[in-house]
DNA sequence: TTGTTTATTAGACGCCATGTTGATTTTTTC
DNA sequence: GAAAAAATCAACATGGCGTCTAATAAACAA
Protein backbone atom coordinates (compact mmCIF):
# COMPACT_ATOMS: atom_id res chain seq x y z
CA UNK A 1 0.00 0.00 0.00
CA UNK A 2 2.72 2.74 1.28
CA UNK A 3 3.82 3.25 -2.20
CA UNK A 4 4.32 6.49 -2.02
CA UNK A 5 8.42 6.74 -1.75
CA UNK A 6 9.70 9.79 -2.71
CA UNK A 7 11.30 9.16 -6.39
CA UNK A 8 14.85 11.29 -4.86
CA UNK A 9 14.83 8.70 -2.52
CA UNK A 10 14.05 5.42 -5.10
CA UNK A 11 16.84 7.29 -7.08
CA UNK A 12 19.44 7.62 -4.09
CA UNK A 13 19.01 4.17 -2.59
CA UNK A 14 19.37 2.55 -6.53
CA UNK A 15 22.46 4.25 -7.33
CA UNK A 16 23.36 3.22 -3.44
CA UNK A 17 22.66 -0.54 -4.24
CA UNK A 18 23.95 -0.69 -7.87
CA UNK A 19 27.13 1.05 -6.77
CA UNK A 20 28.01 -1.65 -3.55
CA UNK A 21 27.14 -4.51 -6.27
CA UNK A 22 29.97 -3.28 -8.35
CA UNK A 23 32.44 -2.67 -5.79
CA UNK A 24 31.30 -6.09 -4.45
CA UNK A 25 32.76 -7.47 -7.63
CA UNK A 26 36.18 -6.12 -7.00
CA UNK A 27 36.53 -6.09 -3.30
CA UNK A 28 35.39 -8.19 0.11
CA UNK A 29 32.74 -5.95 2.06
CA UNK A 30 35.18 -5.63 4.53
CA UNK A 31 37.30 -3.27 2.20
CA UNK A 32 34.40 -1.43 1.03
CA UNK A 33 34.33 2.25 2.88
CA UNK A 34 31.14 5.05 2.80
CA UNK A 35 33.47 7.41 1.40
CA UNK A 36 34.16 5.08 -1.33
CA UNK A 37 31.14 3.90 -2.12
CA UNK A 38 29.98 7.70 -2.22
CA UNK A 39 32.40 8.18 -4.53
CA UNK A 40 31.72 5.98 -6.90
CA UNK A 41 27.96 6.72 -6.74
CA UNK A 42 29.17 10.58 -6.87
CA UNK A 43 26.55 11.66 -3.69
CA UNK A 44 27.14 12.91 -0.69
CA UNK A 45 28.17 11.02 2.44
CA UNK A 46 25.91 12.54 4.61
CA UNK A 47 23.25 11.77 1.92
CA UNK A 48 24.19 7.88 3.08
CA UNK A 49 23.76 7.96 6.25
CA UNK A 50 20.32 9.75 5.78
CA UNK A 51 19.30 5.95 4.88
CA UNK A 52 21.31 3.67 6.19
CA UNK A 53 23.68 3.71 9.43
CA UNK A 54 26.93 1.88 7.59
CA UNK A 55 28.17 -0.44 4.67
CA UNK A 56 26.71 -3.66 6.79
CA UNK A 57 23.09 -2.63 7.65
CA UNK A 58 22.49 -1.24 4.23
CA UNK A 59 24.15 -4.57 2.98
CA UNK A 60 21.49 -5.95 5.63
CA UNK A 61 18.83 -4.19 4.19
CA UNK A 62 19.00 -5.30 0.95
CA UNK A 63 18.85 -8.61 1.57
CA UNK A 64 15.93 -8.21 3.71
CA UNK A 65 14.34 -6.66 0.37
CA UNK A 66 14.99 -9.63 -1.24
CA UNK A 67 14.12 -12.14 1.25
CA UNK A 68 11.00 -10.57 1.27
CA UNK A 69 10.21 -11.05 -2.67
CA UNK A 70 11.11 -14.89 -2.51
CA UNK A 71 8.71 -15.34 0.90
CA UNK A 72 5.80 -13.64 -1.13
CA UNK A 73 6.62 -15.66 -4.10
CA UNK A 74 6.71 -18.93 -2.31
CA UNK A 75 3.44 -17.31 -0.17
CA UNK A 76 1.51 -16.75 -3.26
CA UNK A 77 1.63 -20.45 -4.52
CA UNK A 78 -0.96 -22.74 -3.04
CA UNK A 79 0.48 -25.60 -0.87
CA UNK A 80 0.88 -28.52 -2.81
CA UNK A 81 2.76 -31.87 -1.99
CA UNK A 82 2.75 -33.15 -5.19
CA UNK A 83 5.72 -32.59 -6.36
CA UNK A 84 5.12 -32.03 -9.85
CA UNK A 85 3.09 -28.61 -8.89
CA UNK A 86 6.28 -27.42 -7.38
CA UNK A 87 7.46 -26.26 -10.79
CA UNK A 88 6.05 -23.17 -11.31
CA UNK A 89 7.17 -21.85 -7.56
CA UNK A 90 10.92 -22.47 -8.39
CA UNK A 91 10.77 -21.37 -11.72
CA UNK A 92 9.46 -17.81 -10.19
CA UNK A 93 12.54 -17.61 -7.58
CA UNK A 94 14.51 -18.26 -10.73
CA UNK A 95 13.13 -15.51 -11.94
CA UNK A 96 13.18 -13.24 -8.72
CA UNK A 97 17.17 -14.35 -8.80
CA UNK A 98 17.20 -12.68 -12.41
CA UNK A 99 15.73 -9.60 -11.74
CA UNK A 100 17.91 -9.05 -9.30
CA UNK A 101 21.01 -10.60 -10.85
CA UNK A 102 24.00 -7.48 -10.17
CA UNK A 103 22.93 -8.16 -6.01
CA UNK A 104 22.19 -11.82 -6.34
CA UNK A 105 25.65 -12.40 -7.65
CA UNK A 106 27.44 -9.72 -5.03
CA UNK A 107 25.78 -11.82 -2.13
CA UNK A 108 27.01 -15.07 -4.09
CA UNK A 109 30.20 -14.27 -5.47
CA UNK A 110 33.60 -14.98 -3.62
CA UNK A 111 32.84 -11.53 -1.81
CA UNK A 112 29.77 -12.94 -0.83
CA UNK A 113 28.00 -13.02 2.14
CA UNK A 114 27.46 -15.88 3.94
CA UNK A 115 24.64 -14.99 6.63
CA UNK A 116 22.59 -14.63 3.09
CA UNK A 117 23.59 -17.78 1.92
CA UNK A 118 22.50 -19.07 5.30
CA UNK A 119 19.16 -17.13 4.62
CA UNK A 120 18.63 -18.45 1.06
CA UNK A 121 18.65 -22.02 2.58
CA UNK A 122 16.45 -21.12 5.35
CA UNK A 123 13.84 -20.16 2.71
CA UNK A 124 14.42 -23.19 0.44
CA UNK A 125 14.19 -25.63 3.48
CA UNK A 126 11.19 -23.57 5.21
CA UNK A 127 9.03 -24.96 1.60
CA UNK A 128 10.53 -26.43 -1.14
CA UNK A 129 12.82 -28.97 0.24
CA UNK A 130 10.82 -29.78 3.05
CA UNK A 131 7.80 -30.68 0.59
CA UNK A 132 9.59 -32.64 -0.91
CA UNK A 133 10.90 -34.65 1.59
CA UNK A 134 7.50 -35.26 3.17
CA UNK A 135 6.87 -37.55 0.10
CA UNK A 136 9.85 -40.04 1.31
CA UNK A 137 8.21 -40.36 4.99
CA UNK A 138 10.65 -42.53 6.32
CA UNK A 139 12.63 -42.35 9.97
CA UNK A 140 15.97 -42.89 9.02
CA UNK A 141 19.52 -41.74 10.06
CA UNK A 142 21.74 -39.56 7.91
CA UNK A 143 18.42 -37.72 6.50
CA UNK A 144 19.91 -34.73 7.91
CA UNK A 145 22.77 -34.97 5.46
CA UNK A 146 21.15 -35.88 2.51
CA UNK A 147 19.13 -32.76 3.12
CA UNK A 148 22.17 -30.33 3.76
CA UNK A 149 23.56 -31.51 0.31
CA UNK A 150 20.52 -31.12 -1.73
CA UNK A 151 20.15 -27.54 0.49
CA UNK A 152 23.89 -26.67 -0.74
CA UNK A 153 23.37 -28.12 -4.04
CA UNK A 154 20.88 -25.94 -4.84
CA UNK A 155 22.71 -23.00 -3.81
CA UNK A 156 25.25 -24.31 -6.04
CA UNK A 157 23.09 -24.50 -8.83
CA UNK A 158 21.83 -20.94 -8.46
CA UNK A 159 25.50 -20.17 -8.30
CA UNK A 160 26.55 -21.25 -11.34
CA UNK A 161 23.77 -20.05 -13.05
CA UNK A 162 24.68 -16.66 -12.18
CA UNK A 163 28.62 -16.72 -13.19
CA UNK A 164 27.25 -18.12 -16.45
CA UNK A 165 25.71 -14.92 -16.78
CA UNK A 166 21.94 -16.68 -16.54
CA UNK A 167 22.19 -18.74 -20.08
CA UNK A 168 19.35 -21.11 -19.35
CA UNK A 169 15.93 -19.31 -18.63
CA UNK A 170 14.33 -19.68 -15.25
CA UNK A 171 12.34 -22.84 -16.11
CA UNK A 172 15.09 -24.96 -17.26
CA UNK A 173 16.61 -24.08 -14.03
CA UNK A 174 13.40 -25.05 -12.20
CA UNK A 175 13.37 -28.38 -14.06
CA UNK A 176 17.19 -28.95 -13.23
CA UNK A 177 16.62 -28.50 -9.63
CA UNK A 178 13.71 -30.83 -9.30
CA UNK A 179 15.36 -33.95 -11.03
CA UNK A 180 18.76 -33.05 -9.36
CA UNK A 181 17.13 -33.08 -6.03
CA UNK A 182 14.38 -36.26 -6.66
CA UNK A 183 16.91 -38.14 -7.78
CA UNK A 184 18.75 -37.52 -4.77
CA UNK A 185 16.69 -38.01 -1.71
CA UNK A 186 14.77 -40.87 -3.63
CA UNK A 187 18.58 -42.79 -3.85
CA UNK A 188 19.89 -42.07 -0.77
CA UNK A 189 16.40 -43.19 0.69
CA UNK A 190 16.19 -46.58 -1.21
CA UNK A 191 20.07 -47.30 -0.17
CA UNK A 192 19.44 -47.25 3.26
CA UNK A 193 15.96 -48.42 3.61
CA UNK B 1 61.96 -29.06 7.44
CA UNK B 2 62.04 -25.79 8.51
CA UNK B 3 60.19 -26.59 12.05
CA UNK B 4 62.22 -24.26 13.77
CA UNK B 5 60.03 -22.00 15.00
CA UNK B 6 60.28 -19.94 18.17
CA UNK B 7 57.80 -20.85 20.78
CA UNK B 8 56.73 -17.97 21.19
CA UNK B 9 55.84 -17.00 17.98
CA UNK B 10 53.74 -20.38 17.60
CA UNK B 11 51.94 -19.71 21.07
CA UNK B 12 51.30 -15.81 19.98
CA UNK B 13 49.89 -17.13 16.47
CA UNK B 14 47.66 -19.82 18.10
CA UNK B 15 46.38 -17.96 20.31
CA UNK B 16 45.25 -15.07 17.73
CA UNK B 17 44.12 -17.89 15.66
CA UNK B 18 42.02 -19.09 18.39
CA UNK B 19 40.64 -15.82 19.44
CA UNK B 20 39.73 -14.85 15.79
CA UNK B 21 37.95 -18.06 15.36
CA UNK B 22 36.21 -17.38 19.11
CA UNK B 23 34.85 -13.67 17.83
CA UNK B 24 34.10 -14.93 14.25
CA UNK B 25 31.60 -16.85 16.21
CA UNK B 26 29.92 -13.84 17.56
CA UNK B 27 30.10 -11.46 14.95
CA UNK B 28 31.24 -10.90 11.29
CA UNK B 29 35.06 -10.73 10.27
CA UNK B 30 33.93 -6.85 8.87
CA UNK B 31 32.99 -5.93 12.93
CA UNK B 32 36.10 -7.57 14.65
CA UNK B 33 39.17 -5.21 14.92
CA UNK B 34 42.70 -5.71 16.04
CA UNK B 35 42.07 -3.80 18.85
CA UNK B 36 39.27 -6.14 19.70
CA UNK B 37 41.07 -9.25 18.88
CA UNK B 38 44.44 -8.61 20.89
CA UNK B 39 42.54 -7.44 23.94
CA UNK B 40 40.53 -11.24 23.63
CA UNK B 41 43.90 -13.12 23.86
CA UNK B 42 45.67 -10.59 26.34
CA UNK B 43 48.45 -9.68 23.43
CA UNK B 44 49.89 -6.43 22.65
CA UNK B 45 48.85 -4.86 19.45
CA UNK B 46 52.32 -4.10 18.14
CA UNK B 47 52.76 -7.98 18.65
CA UNK B 48 49.77 -8.40 16.26
CA UNK B 49 51.36 -5.90 13.51
CA UNK B 50 54.61 -8.24 13.83
CA UNK B 51 53.17 -10.70 12.52
CA UNK B 52 50.36 -9.78 9.94
CA UNK B 53 49.55 -6.63 8.27
CA UNK B 54 45.60 -6.73 9.37
CA UNK B 55 43.41 -9.02 10.10
CA UNK B 56 42.02 -10.14 6.70
CA UNK B 57 45.58 -10.93 5.89
CA UNK B 58 45.86 -13.01 9.16
CA UNK B 59 42.41 -15.04 8.42
CA UNK B 60 43.75 -15.16 4.22
CA UNK B 61 47.46 -16.67 6.10
CA UNK B 62 45.06 -19.43 8.14
CA UNK B 63 43.14 -20.47 5.12
CA UNK B 64 46.74 -20.74 3.12
CA UNK B 65 47.76 -23.22 5.90
CA UNK B 66 44.89 -25.04 5.82
CA UNK B 67 44.64 -25.22 2.42
CA UNK B 68 48.41 -26.44 1.90
CA UNK B 69 47.10 -29.02 4.49
CA UNK B 70 44.32 -30.57 2.27
CA UNK B 71 46.50 -30.55 -1.24
CA UNK B 72 49.32 -31.87 0.95
CA UNK B 73 47.15 -35.22 1.93
CA UNK B 74 45.65 -35.09 -1.37
CA UNK B 75 49.11 -35.43 -3.41
CA UNK B 76 49.81 -38.21 -0.67
CA UNK B 77 47.41 -40.33 -2.05
CA UNK B 78 48.03 -42.20 -5.61
CA UNK B 79 45.94 -41.18 -8.40
CA UNK B 80 43.46 -43.81 -9.33
CA UNK B 81 40.26 -43.77 -11.64
CA UNK B 82 38.80 -46.52 -9.40
CA UNK B 83 35.79 -45.02 -6.91
CA UNK B 84 36.86 -47.57 -4.30
CA UNK B 85 40.27 -45.93 -3.83
CA UNK B 86 38.85 -42.57 -2.82
CA UNK B 87 37.21 -43.43 0.32
CA UNK B 88 40.75 -43.57 2.59
CA UNK B 89 41.63 -40.09 1.07
CA UNK B 90 37.96 -38.48 1.62
CA UNK B 91 38.49 -39.86 5.03
CA UNK B 92 41.31 -37.90 5.40
CA UNK B 93 40.40 -34.86 4.40
CA UNK B 94 37.34 -35.44 6.81
CA UNK B 95 40.43 -35.96 9.42
CA UNK B 96 42.60 -32.84 8.57
CA UNK B 97 38.69 -30.80 8.97
CA UNK B 98 38.42 -32.40 12.29
CA UNK B 99 41.31 -31.55 13.34
CA UNK B 100 41.21 -27.85 12.88
CA UNK B 101 37.45 -27.94 13.33
CA UNK B 102 37.42 -24.59 15.49
CA UNK B 103 38.46 -21.77 12.35
CA UNK B 104 36.47 -24.55 9.80
CA UNK B 105 33.53 -23.72 11.83
CA UNK B 106 34.57 -19.90 11.82
CA UNK B 107 35.08 -20.14 8.21
CA UNK B 108 32.21 -21.92 7.23
CA UNK B 109 29.47 -20.42 9.27
CA UNK B 110 27.49 -18.01 9.51
CA UNK B 111 29.85 -15.25 9.25
CA UNK B 112 32.31 -17.43 7.45
CA UNK B 113 34.17 -16.50 4.19
CA UNK B 114 32.99 -17.30 1.16
CA UNK B 115 36.34 -16.77 -0.40
CA UNK B 116 37.78 -19.73 1.75
CA UNK B 117 34.16 -21.88 0.54
CA UNK B 118 35.34 -21.52 -3.37
CA UNK B 119 39.15 -22.19 -1.66
CA UNK B 120 37.84 -25.78 -0.87
CA UNK B 121 35.46 -26.07 -3.96
CA UNK B 122 38.31 -26.02 -5.96
CA UNK B 123 40.56 -28.33 -4.00
CA UNK B 124 37.36 -30.57 -4.11
CA UNK B 125 37.07 -30.11 -8.13
CA UNK B 126 41.06 -30.83 -8.41
CA UNK B 127 41.03 -34.50 -7.26
CA UNK B 128 37.58 -36.09 -6.07
CA UNK B 129 34.86 -35.13 -8.33
CA UNK B 130 37.17 -35.03 -11.65
CA UNK B 131 38.62 -38.24 -10.76
CA UNK B 132 34.31 -39.82 -10.73
CA UNK B 133 33.20 -37.60 -12.96
CA UNK B 134 35.93 -39.18 -15.41
CA UNK B 135 33.80 -42.49 -15.07
CA UNK B 136 30.80 -40.91 -16.52
CA UNK B 137 32.97 -39.81 -20.21
CA UNK B 138 29.74 -38.40 -21.91
CA UNK B 139 29.37 -34.84 -23.17
CA UNK B 140 26.60 -33.47 -21.63
CA UNK B 141 24.52 -30.36 -21.57
CA UNK B 142 24.21 -29.12 -18.17
CA UNK B 143 26.35 -31.31 -16.62
CA UNK B 144 28.54 -28.37 -15.33
CA UNK B 145 25.34 -28.00 -13.53
CA UNK B 146 25.38 -31.33 -11.77
CA UNK B 147 29.13 -30.93 -11.18
CA UNK B 148 28.24 -27.60 -8.92
CA UNK B 149 25.46 -29.29 -7.36
CA UNK B 150 27.17 -31.91 -6.22
CA UNK B 151 30.85 -29.61 -5.06
CA UNK B 152 28.29 -27.36 -2.91
CA UNK B 153 26.61 -30.41 -1.37
CA UNK B 154 29.86 -31.72 -0.12
CA UNK B 155 30.67 -28.36 1.24
CA UNK B 156 26.95 -28.73 2.80
CA UNK B 157 27.80 -32.15 4.39
CA UNK B 158 31.03 -30.83 5.79
CA UNK B 159 29.03 -27.74 7.19
CA UNK B 160 26.26 -29.67 8.72
CA UNK B 161 29.12 -32.05 9.95
CA UNK B 162 30.54 -29.31 11.83
CA UNK B 163 27.20 -27.37 13.43
CA UNK B 164 26.26 -30.89 14.74
CA UNK B 165 29.74 -31.23 16.54
CA UNK B 166 31.40 -33.94 14.34
CA UNK B 167 29.21 -36.76 16.02
CA UNK B 168 30.05 -38.91 13.37
CA UNK B 169 33.39 -40.23 12.35
CA UNK B 170 35.25 -39.11 9.08
CA UNK B 171 35.11 -42.66 7.60
CA UNK B 172 31.22 -42.31 8.08
CA UNK B 173 31.20 -38.73 6.36
CA UNK B 174 33.25 -40.28 3.61
CA UNK B 175 30.76 -43.27 3.03
CA UNK B 176 27.95 -40.66 2.94
CA UNK B 177 29.71 -38.00 0.41
CA UNK B 178 30.61 -41.03 -2.11
CA UNK B 179 26.99 -42.55 -2.02
CA UNK B 180 25.50 -38.90 -2.54
CA UNK B 181 27.73 -37.90 -5.36
CA UNK B 182 27.94 -41.03 -7.35
CA UNK B 183 24.33 -41.34 -7.03
CA UNK B 184 23.65 -37.96 -7.74
CA UNK B 185 25.90 -38.08 -11.17
CA UNK B 186 24.81 -41.65 -12.24
CA UNK B 187 20.95 -40.63 -12.19
CA UNK B 188 21.63 -37.50 -13.59
CA UNK B 189 23.32 -39.15 -16.57
CA UNK B 190 21.05 -41.59 -17.21
CA UNK B 191 18.25 -39.71 -17.36
CA UNK B 192 19.94 -37.08 -20.20
CA UNK B 193 21.04 -39.87 -22.40
C1' DT C 1 2.13 27.65 -11.10
C1' DT C 2 2.80 28.50 -6.39
C1' DG C 3 3.76 27.29 -1.80
C1' DT C 4 5.03 23.72 1.23
C1' DT C 5 7.43 19.81 2.37
C1' DT C 6 11.25 16.95 2.18
C1' DA C 7 15.61 15.19 0.39
C1' DT C 8 20.27 16.37 -0.72
C1' DT C 9 24.35 18.97 -0.20
C1' DA C 10 28.39 21.31 1.91
C1' DG C 11 31.37 22.04 5.54
C1' DA C 12 33.03 21.38 10.05
C1' DC C 13 33.61 18.79 14.29
C1' DG C 14 35.53 15.35 17.79
C1' DC C 15 36.38 10.51 17.94
C1' DC C 16 38.85 6.32 17.62
C1' DA C 17 41.05 2.38 15.41
C1' DT C 18 44.82 2.17 12.53
C1' DG C 19 49.53 1.35 11.27
C1' DT C 20 54.22 2.74 12.41
C1' DT C 21 58.30 3.72 15.18
C1' DG C 22 61.88 3.55 18.80
C1' DA C 23 63.26 2.20 23.23
C1' DT C 24 62.85 -1.31 26.75
C1' DT C 25 61.97 -5.75 28.79
C1' DT C 26 61.34 -10.63 28.56
C1' DT C 27 61.99 -15.11 26.69
C1' DT C 28 64.52 -18.57 23.66
C1' DT C 29 68.10 -20.61 21.98
C1' DC C 30 72.77 -22.27 21.74
C1' DG D 1 75.63 -17.34 30.82
C1' DA D 2 75.59 -14.49 26.52
C1' DA D 3 73.69 -13.40 22.19
C1' DA D 4 69.55 -13.24 19.48
C1' DA D 5 64.95 -12.63 18.83
C1' DA D 6 60.32 -11.74 20.25
C1' DA D 7 57.03 -9.24 23.02
C1' DT D 8 55.88 -4.99 25.35
C1' DC D 9 55.04 -0.09 26.12
C1' DA D 10 54.32 4.62 24.89
C1' DA D 11 53.64 7.94 21.55
C1' DC D 12 52.61 9.61 16.96
C1' DA D 13 50.18 11.13 12.55
C1' DT D 14 46.51 9.54 9.64
C1' DG D 15 41.96 8.93 7.89
C1' DG D 16 37.47 7.18 7.89
C1' DC D 17 33.58 7.50 10.93
C1' DG D 18 29.33 9.36 12.66
C1' DT D 19 26.96 13.69 13.84
C1' DC D 20 25.32 18.23 13.25
C1' DT D 21 23.78 22.75 11.19
C1' DA D 22 22.63 25.74 7.62
C1' DA D 23 21.88 26.26 2.83
C1' DT D 24 20.22 24.47 -1.55
C1' DA D 25 17.48 21.74 -4.68
C1' DA D 26 13.91 18.73 -5.92
C1' DA D 27 9.28 16.63 -5.39
C1' DC D 28 4.61 16.88 -4.25
C1' DA D 29 -0.11 18.60 -3.51
C1' DA D 30 -3.62 22.01 -4.58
Amino acid sequence: MPEKVDRRIRKTKSQLRAGLARLMQKKSINEITVKELVEEVDINRSTFYLHYTDIYQMLDSIEQELTEEFTAAIASFPINPLQEDSFPLIAQLFTIIEENQDICRALLGTNGDMAFVTRIEEIIAERVLKQLASVFQKNIRDIAYAYAFCLNGCVGLIKTWLVDNLNDTPQHMAELTNILVVNTVHNFISQNS
